[in-house]
DNA sequence: GTTAGCACTCAGCTTTCAAGAGTGCTAACA
DNA sequence: TGTTAGCACTCTTGAAAGCTGAGTGCTAAC
């Protein structure tokens, strides 16, 4: 087995450049016209052959084409892709437009992302790896019900009902709020054990059971928050590329995005593997999602400083523009930082 | 133009039933055979060719057998379709289980109702004609952040973060929500007047500027209420239909059910129209919406009584089998009525 | 009014054919 | 030894042609 000297890796590039764009297999004679390495179309159909035996290309048939191999786009992507030149494409401004439901912000992120690329993308919310409680309040709704407003480091908000068998007074609730408000705030999910709880309900006294109440719903709030919720934009899109168009394995795509399930798999791989640009690529079988082996997924993790942190991706054709799609992680990834750093309301 | 004979409704009858079920043209002969008629073919095509005259069904092209028309799917739905004998057809249980959190047990429906069906689902959740608050309450979550909790009628939970220039003491918070409960509780949004408002900063005196923060908070929460969440679930079903399979159509009708937006039109058109049954259908281009226009629509109002509503409805091609669909819609407004009625949490 | 029979139509499938793109191989060239 | 020209071969693609089967409309007889 030879080596991959200057002049193949030329070729190869040329291949696969002049496929991502045309989408077509391409023949010896094309490349030996559109690129500048002066050669015949018979030299580089040597070359062909052996960059197909190494398994960087393969042909669909004989007598067609060569395409990349999913071998040969991973060496496109670490060795050959070129960087752009961070011109920060300015992302259109109505993102910025203080939306302060977070929801909103990530979906209308989600959708810019899909319109730009023409791809699929998706974008989950960013949440705290370990949850610190920052405030507690107990309020009297009606005469049956407490209501617990729950407020998370990072200012996410909770509520849950709690019934009662009988109204509390005014000061009877006051002085459960300043005791749960200084037994509990600044603890995370982990700190808060038995010996907390067996104090805490010693000092309530007649009143340990909506004690146990409270921490059921604390239990159920830190949960939730742990659940990643994903958004998914531009789904049809895929629709749009002829490789993908199989019908049966579209509805298996297009029900993946449905689904949601599975996109958890993929985002937790992601956050798993630590990459110091926080850029990763999955082309083909690499990514875990068995339905899509014949996509390209591309994911950007973005991390606000503050243990918080999420995941953007986008899933498109193997073919997919790599250069541009990995442009535009970087500059959202830019946005998101100055969308959520200063500290703003969220629901 | 002839009137429309006990025996062309008969034979009218079987080529839309067996339409329903091929998905084929149906000729005479089928007819002829498969019907309690006993007629000959030619005799059949006879009267086909009257029903064609007169716009029930059409042929595609000469030399295949008829199919209906929207016309024909109208009669049938209007006068031909069986109700079935409303055996209650019980819903798999889990939806009962107590998941507190009302956008689950929607996607819940959505998903089960895709799945019983083989079409898309959607579902809107119960919403307030005119929303009254219930209860305020103003907290100091850290020195420059007040959370506004807002409770609706229903136990609808809202919250705004209010930023402030310094800290309030617990006394004057303690009084500005009891001067907002006292002036606020109990009334819509369009019974909030400039009078109420200027008679509220007087009494807040020097801390005005948040009655004003609030307020926008409280606006804004309650047009977040009215503006509708839609699930869907089993979009790609849609593609298990040859007749909708057409890429670009298909494409396009995707993509509606993404953007959600025109289904929301479709919400309205349905809460508009107020039919004694509750029950709609929207066959073709009697559909509000342009993507639809190769499918049918059934969409049940249901109505909880206090003047909350919501919408469910089913897309699917114009054959589809409209008596499983309306028995599965009426079934389902049954069980949303018992899985709502009982006052539960709803964050 | 109903039916049998027949000629006619037409979508859809299959087969055939030619064109075009691309390859591998060989032999000649520098 | 690397490069190139040339040629035979392969295989996809698209168009054209032909066949089949389902279904119709019409006519004449019952």
């Amino acid at each position: 087995m030879q080596e991959l000297d200057e002049r193949k890796i030329k070729i190869l590039n040329a291949i696969i450049r002049n496929y991502l764009d045309t989408g077509e297999p391409v023949g010896s004679r094309t490349i030996s016209k559109y690129s500048d390495l002066s050669l015949s179309s018979a030299t580089i159909r040597n070359e062909m052959s052996d960059l197909e035996e190494m398994g960087f290309i393969l042909q669909p048939h004989t007598s067609a084409g060569r395409i990349p191999s999913d071998k040969g786009y991973r060496f496109y992507v670490d060795n050959l892709m070129r960087e752009k030149d961070r011109e920060v494409t300015e992302m259109k401004d109505f993102i910025i437009e203080h939306t302060e439901r977070m929801e909103r912000v990530l979906k209308q992120m989600a959708k810019v992302l899909a319109e730009n690329t023409n791809y699929t993308a998706m974008i989950t919310a960013p949440s705290y790896q370990r949850n610190k409680l920052k405030f507690l309040q107990l309020s009297q709704i009606d005469a049956e019900q407490l209501l617990a407003v729950i407020v998370m480091e990072g200012n996410i908000v909770k509520n849950k009902m709690i019934s009662t068998r009988e109204a509390l007074d005014n000061e009877t609730l006051l002085k459960l709020n300043i005791l749960l408000n200084t037994s509990l705030n600044g603890l995370s999910a982990d700190q808060i054990n038995l010996g907390t709880i067996a104090r805490l309900k010693e000092q309530a006294g007649i009143h340990s059971n909506i004690i146990s109440d409270l921490l059921d719903a604390l239990a159920e709030a830190i949960q939730e928050e742990e659940e990643l919720e994903i958004y998914t934009s531009g789904t049809t899109n895929i629709l749009k590329y002829p490789e993908l168009q199989d019908s049966q394995r579209a509805s298996e795509l297009l029900n993946t995005f449905e689904e949601k399930q599975q996109l958890i798999t993929l985002v937790n791989e992601t956050l798993a593997s630590e990459e110091e640009t926080g850029i990763q690529v999955y082309i083909g079988d690499e990514s875990p999602i068995q339905n899509m082996r014949d996509c390209s997924v591309v994911t950007a993790t973005y991390r606000l400083g503050d243990g918080m942190q999420g995941t953007i991706g986008i899933i498109g054709p193997k073919r997919m523009d790599y250069e541009n799609v990995v442009d535009n992680l970087k500059t959202l990834k830019v946005q998101l930082d100055t969308v959520f750093k200063k500290p703003e309301g969220k629901a």
